[in-house]
DNA sequence: AAGGTTATGATAACCGTTTTCATTTTGACA
DNA sequence: TGTCAAAATGAAAACGGTTATCATAACCTT
């Protein structure tokens, strides 16, 4: 099966590096840091490439920054939303919202849509900013 | 007061013209084709300033689209989610879910961050594309 | 080791958006 | 109505993130 890159690894570690979600040029920096020695770290190309495949393979969070710019983060498996901190940027994962099932029922019946699917984010100051 | 450009309306007016969220060269379009004669239309640029402008004043919403392309549309006052069809981009307002709030205070006390705001976006199969 | 396949790196192309700046338009005021 | 400063505009360049290209390198499989 896998197509996979020779540096799935350091993207992912370098994911997890922190609470945050990550631009793919930080993603670089941080591989290249890493490595302290003389080694050569991936090019820029194949960091955009592996974490454009991880996404689509669902191993990584992909969202927009409301700059445009694209953001990933490593994220729990389970149906989770995204808290993010307005000031230092740090993200949390919160479970599920189970209210979301009853508005999408009214949503759907009140516009006759199929298929409704959402996004529901959140943002806030986490404590250690307050 | 307004610091108000000159194509205010037009640009306007070209949001109203079907429910969807549309580019900013869209709308640079729909005002070129809106007008038959020799007119010479905006600038791209000044299109470009006036929707930000617009945006930020709040006299329009802004999202992101999938790919990143920033996207405008007129909206009512009131508070309201967006309910997108998949297939042919059609935008529906739909009221505000007051089950977020209770979702809201949940989040708050869990995580302990505080000034909450959140985002929820729909999208779906329209009726007429169903 | 040979040959075909896939991944990689360097660079250019892409594309939406912003910046720049010279020119035009506006509006306040004499 | 003429004058002049302030604001808006258009054209073009710059920008920044992302993608496409293509020659080279690494990787199998036999
Ligand atoms: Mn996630
Ligand atoms: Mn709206
Ligand atoms: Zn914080
Ligand atoms: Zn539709």
């Amino acid at each position: 099966m896998g197509a996979g890159s020779r540096y799935d690894n350091e993207v992912l570690s370098a994911l997890r590096r922190g609470d945050r979600f990550r631009s793919c040029q930080e993603v670089h920096a941080l591989i290249a840091d890493a490595r302290g020695g003389p080694a050569r770290p991936p090019s820029l190309s194949t960091v955009y490439r592996t974490l454009h495949r991880l996404a689509r393979e669902g191993e990584v969070d992909a969202i927009h920054s409301e700059e445009g710019e694209r953001l990933y983060r490593r994220c729990a498996t389970s149906s989770h939303h995204h808290l993010l901190c307005r000031a230092c940027g740090r993200a949390r994962e919160v479970p599920h919202a189970r209210e979301v099932r009853a508005v999408l029922a009214r949503v759907e019946r009140l516009t006759g849509f199929a298929e409704l699917s959402y996004s529901l984010e959140f943002s806030g100051v986490c404590p250690d900013c307050d």
